[in-house]
DNA sequence: AGGCAATACTG
DNA sequence: CAGTAT
DNA sequence: GCCT
């Protein structure tokens, strides 16, 4: 325990260090930080409460943090009354930006309000993530909805009558398209119209045109608007119907425009009337690349557009396109044995024998038979797996020694040798990588067990000793709410700084819409980057044990503290559920801070999964672009000259000339 | 034969 | 710089 | 280990 302290401390004068470097009013707050021991933690502060033995602050620390804890102690959630359930939706709607009649409502009367929360958290870090929604995305939500009527009505109580007395026409939609927004509309209390008779109130169009002259020509009604599609997905989005005026009209315009030279600079900064460098949306991928070569960008497409239509015809094999294998892949999991073994040949190539490489090959091979739709028999099923095509490929072989023999004998031999076990339980140590692990084993630790008996002082980094410490909590993998909990107090403490608009983002599996994460990753958008510091020292200071805030002490352990990085270590105040008497686990967290113009790509990179972050920049570098989360560069580099504006995600993707894929798709 | 994503932080 | 992490 |  000694020795854990003192890393502590080490950490803690590394903070220090830090903001000292930082500014006055920050020195104010980490002055609280650093008032009470830094060894306290949450599991005392909560035994600390139980024993209602505490100071008025921490009393007061605990009044506070019921607020947004999940339910009041001793009450079953459906006992809990209005009040609690008001000022928890207060609490919540104040951290969110979310209208509090969103959770309490009539429709929510009897729900756990604890669960209308999660619910509406959900909601929030998966919908409001500041990026472009589809339609698709909308359409979703409602489907969402409809599945959740049973036990909570919290999510869909506010757009269920938002459209009510609409009656739309949509002119020149896909088939497709217009069945979506429609299906949304409808579920939102409006109409859909087949024809363009006198009952239409709102004609649905992207841009004039003749049909939609004459669409309005045949209406004969005063009171007829045209609107655009986002009318219908911005009102869902911010749960009210927007104002409509007959002017409200424009097509809608995107402007994916690299700003260097001052022309193309103010048209970047103008994005909404620099309608010449403007293109629609939804027109053919070829689009971006005709805008730049339009805009005089030419340099941009150094290899010629054979090269690019080769490229181009490769595209559904990117993992970050919905090819036809990962299009119908997913109902069932399939080929769970082969696709074990195989990830167990790419643990031990990765984290015994240091070969990332061929790891990745034997994980992809893995990942591959996963998503398959059937279950394999013959070696020959592996011929619609690309990379699996090669009658001679080795790993093709041991697929045929698995469906053959239903054993790998490798993986047995690998998995026999002392090296390669100890290896492998070591790197799951946070901090301990390949080399490491070798390190140690040569030293004579070969297991978590023996560095606890006896690893002394100085053998591990004070990130390590701190990964040897919650071992196994860190291999549990954390429920969804439990995620978004945690997440909400960092969007709290955000909140409570004043000297910039902040907004944060669950990303992470989380976004992916995942049932339960291995980490919790919050994304911070900060408009002004030169307080991005400042700001996650404060996010830090309210969060860590010893503070004033009703949050404070759900740090528990800091990993690394960089300028606008930090990763650490949380744990819940208390339970989530009141009968849930078990301390809560150790959770890694990871915040970090971008300013609104990288937040796009920032998002793209911390929503993931790797695989499909890997592949994504794969494509965006064959392309001849620069894929970072800090941006995306129209050259190698990463200077600001050639930067891509994006508003969005969906940005990204079309100047890419990808077909925009939601977080939930990105499960790869 | 050479590439396989691209970056931040630590010691 | 190598190592680990995202 | 697989792909170009």
């Amino acid at each position: 325990m000694d020795a854990l302290h003192a890393d502590e401390d080490t950490l803690a004068r590394r903070r220090a260090r830090r903001r000292r470097r930082s500014s006055e009013a920050d020195e104010a707050t980490a002055t609280l930080d650093l008032g009470a021991p830094m060894t306290l933690r949450a599991r005392d502060l909560d035994r600390f409460e139980r024993t209602s033995s505490g100071a008025t602050t921490s009393n007061e620390c605990h009044a506070k943090s019921r607020r947004i804890a999940p339910s009041t102690s001793g009450r079953s959630p459906s006992e809990m009354n209005t009040l609690d359930l008001e000022r928890n939706a207060a609490t919540f709607a104040n951290a969110f930006g979310v209208d509090a009649a969103a959770v309490v409502s009539p429709g929510n009367a009897g729900v756990d309000p604890y669960r209308a929360i999660v619910r509406c958290a959900e909601k929030f870090c998966i919908d409001r993530d500041g990026a472009e929604h589809s339609i698709e995305d909308v359409e979703r939500a409602g489907e969402e909805e409809d599945e959740a009527a049973d036990d909570s009505r919290a999510v869909a109580l506010t757009s269920a009558s938002l459209m009510e007395g609409v009656r739309a026409f949509f002119v020149n939609f896909t088939k497709k398209r217009a069945e979506a927004l429609g299906n949304a509309l409808i579920r939102m209390g409006g109409s859909v119209c087949e024809r363009a008779d006198d009952s239409v109130t709102h004609v649905v169009a992207c841009e004039e045109s003749s049909a939609l002259t004459k669409a309005l020509e045949s209406i004969d009604r005063e009171d007829v608007v045209k609107i655009t599609p986002e009318w219908i997905t911005e009102s869902y989005k911010q749960r009210r119907p927007l104002p409509v005026s007959a002017t409200n009209f424009e097509p809608r315009t995107r402007v994916a425009v690299i700003a260097d030279r001052p022309h193309s600079q103010e048209a970047a900064t103008s994005s909404g009337d620099s309608k010449a460098l403007a293109v629609r949306v939804r027109k053919e991928r070829e689009n971006a690349l005709a805008i730049r070569r339009s805009s005089g960008f030419g340099t941009i497409w150094t290899s010629d557009l054979a090269d690019n239509e080769k490229l181009e015809k490769s595209r559904s094999k990117f993992s970050c396109q919905p090819g036809e294998h990962n299009e119908k892949a997913m109902p069932i999991e399939c080929n769970t044995k082969v696709a074990d073994l195989l990830k167990g040949m790419a643990d031990i190539y990765e984290d015994a024998l240091r070969d990332q490489y061929r790891a990745k090959q034997y994980a992809a091979a893995a990942s591959a038979l996963r998503s398959l739709n059937f279950e394999i028999t013959s070696i020959n099923d592996c011929d619609v797996v690309p990379m699996l095509k090669k009658k001679d490929g080795k790993i093709r072989k041991y697929v045929g020694e698995i469906l053959n023999t239903g054993k790998l004998k490798a993986l047995e031999e690998l998995r026999a040798r002392p090296d390669v076990k100890a290896c492998l339980e070591l790197c799951g140590i946070h901090g301990v990588g390949p080399v490491t692990a070798r390190s140690l084993f040569a030293k004579g630790y070969a297991t978590v067990a023996d560095l606890r008996a006896r690893a002394p002082e100085n053998l591990l980094t004070p990130a390590q000793k701190i990964g040897l410490k919650y071992y196994e909590e860190f291999k549990e993998r954390i429920p969804r709410e439990e995620v978004g909990f945690i997440a909400t107090a960092v969007r709290e403490a955000a909140n409570t700084f004043q000297k910039d608009e902040v907004h944060c983002y669950c990303v992470g599996s989380f976004r992916r819409g995942k049932e339960t994460s291995g980490d919790i990753d919050v994304l911070v958008e900060c408009r002004d980057y030169s307080l991005a510091n400042e700001l996650l020292m404060h996010i830090l200071s309210d969060l860590r044990p010893g503070g004033t805030s009703p949050r404070s002490g759900i740090l528990t352990d800091d990993l690394l503290v960089g300028d606008h990085t930090y990763m650490g270590v949380a744990a819940l105040l208390k339970p989530l559920k009141d009968d849930d008497d078990k301390p809560p686990i150790h959770r890694r967290v990871d915040i970090k801070v971008y300013d609104s113009e990288s937040l796009p790509t920032a998002l793209l990179y911390f929503t993931g999964s790797d695989k499909f972050n890997r592949s994504m920049r794969l494509w965006a570098k064959k392309k001849g672009f620069n894929l970072q989360d800090k941006g995306l560069f129209a050259d190698r580099s990463q200077a600001q000259a050639s930067r891509v504006r994006a508003k969005g995600e969906e940005d990204v993707f079309d100047a890419l000339g990808l077909d925009y894929v939601p977080p939930e798709k990105r499960n790869v």
